[in-house]
DNA sequence: TCGGAACAGTTACAGTCTATAACGCAAGCT
DNA sequence: AGCTTGCGTTATAGACTGTAACTGTTCCGA
């Protein structure tokens, strides 16, 4: 919360702007993106249509901080998952424990997952900001994945991998000091394709494609995270 | 096509039907969901507004309607590229073809796959139909994962599969004719796996997540579908 | 062949939403 | 005190969905 103490103007601000965003959220999980419209938000907070342009540039750039919002707290959410982790934890129960936490995260609140995996909002660009904040959430996945010893079918992507933080210098700096134990290449593998495994689980169930088959969301994504770590010889 | 043959009327209005779709594809291709616009799809079939709403009840009813094409499109996508393997092709190489087909379809029209997968729209409900179609992409899947030995890091799902298929009759009585070689639960965790795979990698990749990466999707579906051969001891 | 039903299309309009323009008012600094 | 900056207002333009009321056309049976 660094630079909270300024002008009483700037605080006032910054708590309206929050005030906007929590009604957005409500709308947002009562209707879609699409339920998100301006003018019942200025009439719901108590202000009268266009002064929200003196909060937010556009409804995009509303959404856009939604969107951030939204990544900063899953990619905490796993990160406290990881820290509350006992030291003793077996890579593999971490690689479970992590999974789970994301699942948690998005099944609590949908809307705000689909916010991030779904469709791009219309014409919307994802600038660094969403890689970064996407890292975030990969961060603890390179330690469970760290020293682990690829089988064959994930070599191919461990070799991409490598390539790719050889050929991308930020990646490498924010790879290499993560993966002390091994090569960063296959942690990268490992946690690329833990992110992958999660998107499609959840995204299914988040998306509501496993009514009929009762509460498979869970299941499912242990598999998942169990498959993963087989093929990646983890304890 | 069966029933094509009707009446003059039938026929021009399913044609222009078909006209409306096709622009309203294009609208979707350029800018998404969100650009999908009745009183310019319209303008460009050479109607007039509320003209549209004869052949469609509301947008929401034009944008199911492409989903529904969207999912059947794929779907026959998926089995004309099973349709096409040798007979002698391996489980392993099977899996691997077939969902290549799929992340075909996918990246080469990303606005459709989108359509499919992404948020639904705003208050889309999927009925039953949605169902049948997400099995007539699974189909195909069922047969590669028929009669194969699942690992420990699967079982779960396999047992989760095989209560579901005890207990809905419909999901029974679709499965079970498709595995004769072994259980209708093995398959079926074999293929909502890798549905759920594919969804992950397809999904990562065309929401333009592997941006700066280079090229990762081929590799990392791939993997994925072999890791799932691995679990599954397909050959 | 005639006459009515069903259909395809039109214009006019109501309502919702985003976004801009022009203007007033108060807080805060000098 | 006076000026600036920021917050808020109303008015308005423009895009879009969806409805109403009305007109012409095609089809089909009597």
């Amino acid at each position: 919360m660094a630079g909270t103490a300024q002008s009483p103007r700037a605080r006032y601000r910054e708590q309206t702007r929050a005030e906007i965003k929590e009604v957005a959220l409500r709308q947002l999980a009562e209707g879609g993106t699409a339920a998100v419209a301006l003018v019942r938000i200025a009439k719901e907070v108590g202000l009268s249509g266009p002064a929200l342009y003196r909060y937010f540039d556009s409804r995009d750039a509303l959404l856009t901080d939604l969107i951030r919002d939204a990544y900063a707290d899953l990619a905490t959410a796993v990160s406290t998952a990881a820290d509350a982790l006992p030291p003793d934890t077996s890579p593999r129960a971490r690689a479970r424990a992590l999974a789970g936490a994301c699942r948690a995260w998005a099944v609590a609140q949908p809307h705000r997952y689909l916010l991030i995996e779904g469709t791009p909002v219309p014409g919307y660009t994802a600038p660094a900001d969403t890689l970064d904040s996407a890292r975030a959430v990969l961060e603890p996945f390179l330690a469970v994945f760290d020293g682990a010893e690829p089988s064959a079918a994930v070599r191919p992507v461990v070799e991409q991998m490598t390539a790719w933080a050889e050929r991308d210098t930020t990646v490498a700096q924010w790879a290499r000091p993560r993966t002390p134990g091994g090569s960063a290449g296959v942690a990268l593998a490992g946690a690329v394709l833990a992110w992958s495994h999660m998107h499609g689980a959840i995204g299914l169930e988040v998306s509501g494609q496993f009514e009929g088959m009762g509460h498979g969301g869970d299941t499912l994504l242990t598999a998942q995270m169990d498959v993963l770590g087989d093929a990646f010889g983890l304890d």
